[in-house]
Parts: C-alpha cells; sequence; structure tokens
RNA sequence: GGGCGCAUAGCUCAGCGGAAGAGCGCUCGCCUUACAAGCGAGAGGCCGCAGGUUCGACCCCUGCUGCGCCCA
C-alpha cells in the first residue's frame, strides 16, 4: 500500500470535514457581547471581484488569518469580517464583456428585461437601472468563487458579516458621511479643470493617475512679437493645442526673455495676440525655454491658469475632439480657415493637420524631433488623459500638517513603509475629486432644480435629508416635488454621476461596524485594531480612510497597519490579474498540496516583503502537514497518560523547557507581526523533537512510562497549538482526536501550561542529542542500517558532563542499539568513540 | 530625477559587533514496530564592490554597482 497517496487523500478529506465542521459549530462568530478591550477587530481589504483569483490572493489573506487566529487564542474575540468591492467601472466592463450589454442612461427602465445568461450580440443598450442588475448579478457570481476560496483556503472570517461595496448598507453609509461632509463644508461641487479620460468619460482622480513613457516628439513654433514681427521659437509637443494657447511663458530670471514680459506674442496659423508672462516653474533648459500655455495640455498648464488668471480657451471636448465652436480671439480669416479643418478632429488626426497647415505656412521650424516622454494615464485607460473643465463633487483635505500627523500616530509594520505615506501626503495637489461619470456605483443623494427656462441650477442642489437615505435620485424623487416633474421646466434633475469607488471605500470601517445602524456594535469594534493591506493602494485606500476617519470622529481609523507584499512568479515578475502570468490556480494549488500547505508557503512572507511562488514550500508545507499526522499516530497510539503522570524523567524535563522557550519566542515574534519567524522557531523545534526526542523516549514511552507519555502527549498538544494559526486543518484534526473543544478557540500556550520545573536543564536534552548524532554518524559512514548494533560506546568528557549524561544514558543506549557504554573523565573537552558490531554477513 | 527596500550556499531565505545558518536541491547510505511521498550522514560560502569606524565587521558609517517597488 502507497502510504503517501492514503495520507494525501485523507488530509483532502480532513479540510472538508473541518470547514464543514467549523461552519456549523459557528466557530469563528463574533461573539457581540464581549466588551471592545477584549475585541481584536480587522478591517478587512474587501478584494476587487473582478479577474482571475491568483495566489498572490492567498498570500496576503492568509496573513491576516494567521494574525486573526493567533489573537483569538490570546483569548480575544475577534471581528473579522469580509467585504467584496463589487463597486465601479472594473465590473461595468467585466458585465459589458460577459453579457454584450451597455449602458444608456437616457433610456427609461425596462422592467421585462431579465439578465443574459450568455453573451447578447450584437450588444443591447440598456437603461441605468437595468445595467445595475447586470452587474449585481453578475458580481453575486464572482463573489460566489472567491467566498469558495476564502473558504477552502481556511479563512476563520465571519461570514454573517459579509458586506459589499455597493450594496445598500454600502450606500446608505456612503450617503450619510457625504451629507456629513456637506453639512460641514467639507465637500463641495465645483467647475475645474479636471483630469478625463476620452475612452471611458469619466473623470479621474490623482490617485490612479499612471505616467507612461510614449512618444512624441518636439515641434518648434514660430510665434512673432506683436510689437516688431521678431521671431520668437517654442517648441511643443501638443501642437494641436495651439488654438488653444493662451499664452507663452518663460523663467522670471531667463535673460532672453526679459524684453518680452509684459508685451503680447501672436500665434502662428491663428494670429491670437497672448500676453508673455513670466513663471518660476517655465524650465529655461527645457526646448528654447519659452513654452505656450493652453488650456489645457497638462496639470502645468492648470497651474499657471490659475496663477496667472489666464483667459479659457478649451477646444478638447469630452470625448477627446476638437469642438466645433470656436473658442474666442480667432478673428483672422485663415485662423478660422484653419479651426475649421481641425473641428471635430480626435486629438490625434488634429495633430497630423495642424502639423501639415503649419508646414506649409512656414511657420514650422525644422523637422519635428522624436522623443518619448512620460504621460499621464488613467491606471484603467489606455489614451492619454486631457484635461476638460467640468462640475465635479470634492472633498477638501485636511492640512498636510494634520495628516502627517495621523501617520505618526499609525504603527506601520513595517516600519520603513510609513515613508510612503508621507511622501504621498507631501505631494498632494488639490481637493479630492469623489466623481465619476459611470453608472454602477453609489449615487450622490442630491437633485437640481430645473429653472422655468429649462436651464439646470448647479449651484442650489436640492440634498436628500439623512432620513431618506438611501436614494436612487434617478428614481426617488426630492421632498416637495412629484415623479412627473423630473427632467422638465420648473421640476428637477438627478446628479448624474455616482462616487468614486474609493469614496465608498474609504469608509470600510464604517460599513463593517455598523456606524450608522448599529451604535452598540460601533463602539465594540472602533478603532479597529488592524488594517493589513497591500503597498500599492497606501495612497488610496489607507490614506482615504485616515481622511474620512480624521474628518468624521477625529482619530485614527486602526491602531496598526501590516503592510503585505507581492507575489512573484518564479521568473520574479509580479503576479497580476491582468498578467495573467500564475503559474497555477489557488484552487490547483490547494487541490494539489493542500490549504494548510498553501498557507505554509505564504506564512513565509513577512510582512513587506515579496515572495516567490515556489513549488518546493508547498511540498515542505504538505511534508510537515504529513509529519504531524504521522508522529500525532505514534503518541495516540498509546494509552492516554494517567491523570497523576507528569514529567520526572531528567531528559522529559528539558524537553519541555526548550520547548517553553519556543513558546516564549514564537509569542514574541507574533507580538510584533513576525509570523514567519514565529513559524520557524515552532517548525525548528518540531523536527528536533520527532528526529531526536520521539527516538531517544521511544523505549521508555513502549514500556509505559509515565513521564514519557505525559511529555509527548503536553509537548504534541503545545505544538499543534503553536501550528494552529498556520496549519488549522490539520492541527485541528490531531486535537479533536484528544479534546472536544476546537483548537482554535483553545488558549495560546504560555508557560503554566509547560509547568515551570526549575530543576529542568536543557544541558540534558542537549548532551543526549549530541550522543545519538555521533552514533548515527558512524554507523552513516560504515554504510549500515542505522538498527546496527552499538557493541561499545566511549565517552571522553569532564565530570560534569558525564554527570549529566548518566541521567539519560539509559535512552541513548535504547535509541542506538548499544551494548555497552564505557565513560573515561577529560579535560580535554568532548570525545566520542562508536565501536559498531561487525556485520554478520559479508 | 526623488524616496524606500533588497543583495548571505546551486535555489528560496534566516541571522548578527565576538568561530557563517536552515530548508530544498545535490552526493552517499538505510525497509529503523509514527512516517520510504520516509529516515540518517556528507559536500557546498571573498556574506554584491570599494573605503571607513572598531581590539574585532556579514552586521555600524560613507560611496558605488545591480535588482525591485513607490512617486515625479
Amino acid at each position: 500500500m502507497s502510504e503517501g497517496k492514503s495520507t494525501a487523500n485523507s488530509v483532502a478529506a480532513i479540510e472538508a470535514k473541518w470547514r464543514r465542521e467549523w461552519e456549523e459549530r459557528g466557530t469563528y462568530r463574533f461573539d457581540r457581547t464581549k466588551p471592545r478591550s477584549e475585541v481584536f477587530s480587522i478591517d478587512t481589504p474587501p478584494p476587487t471581484v473582478s479577474g482571475a483569483l491568483h495566489p498572490g490572493h492567498c498570500f496576503s489573506y492568509t496573513h491576516t488569518d494567521i494574525i486573526a487566529r493567533y489573537q483569538r487564542m490570546r483569548g480575544k474575540e475577534v471581528f473579522y469580517p469580509m467585504g467584496w468591492d463589487d463597486n465601479g467601472l472594473n465590473t461595468e466592463r467585466r458585465v459589458q464583456l460577459m453579457l454584450g450589454v451597455a449602458c444608456d442612461p437616457s433610456l427609461p427602465y425596462d422592467p421585462d428585461f431579465r439578465v443574459p445568461d450568455k453573451r447578447l450580440k450584437p450588444t443591447v443598450a440598456i437603461s441605468r437601472p437595468n445595467f445595475v442588475e447586470c452587474c449585481a448579478a453578475v458580481t453575486e457570481l464572482l463573489e460566489k468563487q472567491y467566498f469558495e476560496l476564502w473558504s477552502a483556503l481556511g479563512l476563520s472570517v465571519d461570514w454573517t458579516q459579509t458586506y459589499t461595496t455597493v450594496g445598500k448598507h454600502a450606500i446608505h453609509t456612503s450617503q450619510y458621511a457625504f451629507l456629513e461632509l456637506l453639512g460641514e463644508g467639507l465637500t463641495y461641487r465645483t467647475e475645474s479643470p479636471t483630469l478625463w479620460d476620452v475612452d471611458f468619460r469619466t473623470a479621474v482622480a490623482q490617485a490612479e493617475l499612471q505616467d507612461r513613457d510614449i512618444p512624441g516628439a518636439f515641434h518648434r513654433l514660430r510665434f512673432r512679437a506683436q510689437a516688431d514681427g521678431s521671431p520668437i521659437g517654442i517648441e511643443t509637443t501638443r501642437p494641436e493645442l495651439l488654438p488653444a494657447c493662451v499664452a507663452l511663458v518663460a523663467h522670471p530670471d531667463d535673460g532672453r526673455y526679459q524684453h518680452l514680459f509684459g508685451s503680447k506674442a501672436l500665434s502662428p496659423l491663428f494670429d491670437v495676440a497672448v500676453p508673455v508672462v513670466a513663471h518660476e516653474l517655465a524650465e529655461p533648459g527645457k526646448g528654447s525655454g519659452i513654452a505656450m500655455i493652453c488650456t489645457f495640455g497638462d496639470t502645468t498648464d492648470v497651474i499657471w491658469w490659475r496663477e496667472l488668471k489666464l483667459a479659457l480657451r478649451v477646444i478638447v471636448d469630452k470625448a477627446g475632439r476638437i469642438t466645433h465652436e470656436m473658442p474666442q480671439g480667432i478673428v483672422s480669416e485663415r485662423g478660422q480657415q484653419a479651426y475649421a479643418q481641425l473641428a471635430g478632429k480626435k486629438v490625434a488626426q488634429a495633430r497630423e493637420t495642424i502639423v501639415a497647415l503649419l508646414a506649409a505656412s512656414g511657420e514650422l521650424e525644422g523637422e519635428p524631433r522624436p522623443m518619448t516622454h512620460p504621460v499621464k494615464h488613467w491606471e484603467n485607460g489606455t489614451k492619454p488623459l486631457e484635461i476638460v473643465t467640468s462640475r465635479q463633487w470634492f472633498i477638501r483635505y485636511p492640512s498636510k500638517g494634520d495628516m502627517l500627523e495621523r501617520g505618526e500616530q499609525l504603527r506601520w509594520v513595517p516600519e520603513h513603509m510609513r515613508a510612503r505615506y508621507e511622501d504621498w501626503v507631501s505631494g498632494l495637489m488639490g481637493d479630492w475629486n469623489i466623481t465619476r461619470q459611470r453608472f454602477f456605483g453609489v449615487p450622490f443623494p442630491v437633485w437640481y432644480p430645473i429653472e422655468l427656462d429649462g436651464t439646470v441650477a448647479p449651484d442650489r442642489p436640492i440634498v436628500a435629508s439623512a432620513e431618506e437615505l438611501p436614494v436612487d435620485p434617478s428614481v426617488d424623487v426630492p421632498k416637495g416635488f412629484t415623479a412627473d416633474q423630473r427632467d422638465v421646466p420648473g421640476g428637477f434633475t438627478a446628479d448624474p454621476d455616482v462616487m468614486d469607488t474609493w469614496a465608498t471605500s474609504s469608509l470600510t470601517p464604517q460599513i463593517a461596524g455598523h456606524w450608522i445602524d448599529d451604535e452598540d456594535l460601533w463602539q465594540r469594534v472602533y478603532p479597529m485594531d488592524l488594517r493589513p493591506q497591500a503597498h500599492e493602494i497606501i495612497r488610496t485606500w489607507l490614506f482615504y480612510t485616515i481622511v474620512r476617519s480624521h474628518y468624521s470622529f477625529g482619530t485614527l481609523p486602526w491602531r496598526t497597519t501590516a503592510i503585505s507584499g507581492f507575489v512573484y512568479d518564479p521568473d520574479r515578475k509580479k503576479l497580476s490579474k491582468s498578467a495573467d502570468n500564475s503559474p497555477d490556480t489557488p484552487t490547483n494549488l490547494i487541490a494539489s498540496f493542500g490549504a494548510d500547505a498553501v498557507r505554509y508557503w505564504a506564512a513565509g512572507g513577512r510582512p513587506g516583503l515579496d515572495l516567490a511562488i515556489d513549488r518546493n514550500q508547498f511540498k515542505i508545507g504538505r511534508k510537515l502537514v504529513v509529519k504531524l499526522l504521522n508522529v500525532a499516530k505514534f503518541i495516540g497510539g498509546f494509552d492516554a497518560p494517567r491523570a497523576d503522570a507528569s514529567t520526572t524523567h531528567p531528559l522529559d524535563a528539558a524537553l519541555l523547557q526548550r520547548l517553553e522557550k519556543t513558546v516564549a519566542e514564537a509569542s514574541t515574534a507574533f507580538e510584533s507581526y513576525d509570523y514567519t519567524k514565529a513559524l520557524v522557531v515552532t517548525e525548528t523545534f518540531f523536527w528536533s523533537f520527532c528526529d531526536d526526542f520521539v527516538e531517544l523516549v521511544k523505549s521508555r514511552a513502549y514500556q509505559q512510562d509515565s513521564s514519557a507519555l505525559a511529555t509527548l502527549r503536553c509537548a504534541l498538544d503545545v505544538v499543534l497549538a503553536l501550528f494552529a494559526p498556520f496549519l488549522p486543518f490539520v492541527t485541528e484534526e490531531v486535537w479533536s482526536q484528544s479534546h472536544d473543544d476546537s483548537i482554535h478557540r483553545s488558549r495560546w500556550p504560555d508557560s503554566d501550561a509547560l509547568g515551570a520545573r526549575p530543576e529542568a536543564n536543557v544541558a540534558h536534552l542537549d548532551a543526549a542529542t549530541t550522543l545519538l548524532h555521533e552514533i548515527r554518524k558512524a554507523k552513516s559512514a560504515a554504510k549500515v542500517s542505522l538498527r546496527t548494533a552499538v557493541s561499545e560506546l566511549t565517552v571522553h568528557a569532564s565530570a560534569d558532563h558525564l554527570h549529566l549524561l548518566r541521567a539519560v544514558i539509559d535512552d541513548i543506549r535504547e535509541a542506538g542499539n548499544v551494548a555497552k557504554v564505557s565513560t573515561l573523565p577529560s579535560d580535554n573537552g568532548l570525545r566520542i568513540d562508536v565501536e559498531l558490531e561487525p556485520a554478520a554477513t559479508g
């Protein structure tokens, strides 16, 4: 019979059994009668339920679970909810792709529409509420997959606390928090230049930006001084924005342009007179040192426009096309003709056109010089961002000083991650734009009155009251109006936008802790103890959550944050959902090696450190699981020690003393979130326990020696407890063979459990182990079986050492199959001679 | 360009001002009454490079190189 195979099968059976049992017994159910002081609350990242699951998902969530399990065994009542982040664009895109539906908000709700069970072809346009139904159906499906994985992985989540970021409760909480900020003047709606994705036609926040190097070219354009017509060469990568030019700018100290400051220049092609201005942000070394300011080419243009109070000439619309409406100031005939050729074109085409026109008119100097340069993109988008002016809701940031102080107050694990936060806060510009021109998200609880002439009055919002929440302004009617007044003169219209995902995700403590509807729970869990998360979202999730808590409660949302690293594939590339470069799916890994083994691998990643996917580590984890089962089988094979049995033998006492030290080290490591070290010290103890101690006491165990049996039993229980946060399935299985309760609700071991023995001396264990190793070495060198008898073992050692040995020599004699032991006092250190019996046959 | 991190055995990683460690892999053995998917033993290192501090540096300091992440 292949024992290993059956062991592997039994591992799968064990895991299935305990998943069921834990669920039925409610092992991880939060006991909400416990006071705050006895609670350990965790603000878990709600995973984005889109894209394929990969091993990286197992990695960081296992870290959190290890901490949760440790705290639970320390006697804390652990508040460990899970959320699903299903809100926002990722879901919308997935739904469009999976179901072949597109949202057209101008369509009315169709009550007969059914969510398609396969992709529609061609794509069907549906109303916003119907589209939201589709999103909800798809996310529900995905959430089941995520739940299945987390459950298989053994996360000790209380699944009765699960929330979603687009569920009714999350919407209610988001809208309530929004109204609170609105009442305090901390959120406001204004028209301002906004980073804009022309493909998705939505605003984008600073935190979602990515610089990407893309090819471009410097074009040298010839402006003319209005006074004397002398040429002024400027370089630009965006010649198509020439009609949007509102000024030329140079550095105030740049000697070349002093005479021009305060005068005007005429633009090529369009003959528009623009002022020449000075500003520190102009770079004298770049190009000719003088640049054109357009509304708007980049964020620097926005700064210049604002600080220098320049004119506004917008020529790019929200679809990324040159507007048909010609900006003010173009009066010359050739200028108007040139503009007519650009109107309606996309930005890239307009660039080609204008370069040709400039070349023809002789106002392009030389050839464009190709180069690559960093250009801002939306992290989800493909085209460079444009800047358009539109009406958006913003949340005012607290002062940088306040935010930095919060960063100081938070405990960071590892410590150096604080720098990421400080860098981000220091570089913040403007306020937080929380508006997205999307559909599947939290709507603003706001309407606007429509004047009798049909224009919307954006400055007089009609705000829902807290009692009305949650509201969908596209369905619900504001107080004092009737449904038939929607979108008609004298009536009202809904705020068309939804909140940025982070405007909701930044409230996960409030959502999970039921801030708005369960004061009793809230008081027991908030502020939370731990925020575990990845470092890539320090600038978003962590930062925004701090801002929201700062405003609502004047406190940090949690005491500690533990930052997990990334998972790399074997080629050292970061695993990601989009790259799809995982060598195996988490489900396959769990099926191949067992959940405990996958967790073992994950536990090897310290906070903040990246970890490579390594099949070896899964194998080692599985080996550890099998070893635990086997040694438990051995120890469990003896009669349970009598109630009065205790550790009396010096070797046994030494073993427990070593174990006590291991417990202390593991506990200390856990307290500083170094679960990896806790695992390593436990593992080191366990393997030496199996390889040396068990072999040494085997003979006494077979003779029912009560000290040996009691010690084996005790050590096994303690080791199980130390391993329990890492290997919840196998430890529970073994524990259950001799206990009625769950190991995961048992107490973390301490010195008392081990029974302090002042007379215990680990030197007994060390001395015995050393001798055992010497005997094995001799047999290995002789290439004989370990069962081969030793005819004579001679030990030269100090009198003290020989005294130690005397207490344990019988165990050594048995374990090594030694016929005769001779001891000789010596002052020259330890020397051991092993004389083997000659082989019986040749 | 700025910030942060990493560099130790073939691989994955610990460690630490006082004689270089583990696991895997490799080599050689062993059916040993828990375990052959196991057990035992062994080989294998200019601790990235160059300076400095120190009685003593893998460890502390400075600079450099390479890699990664974050931000411009």
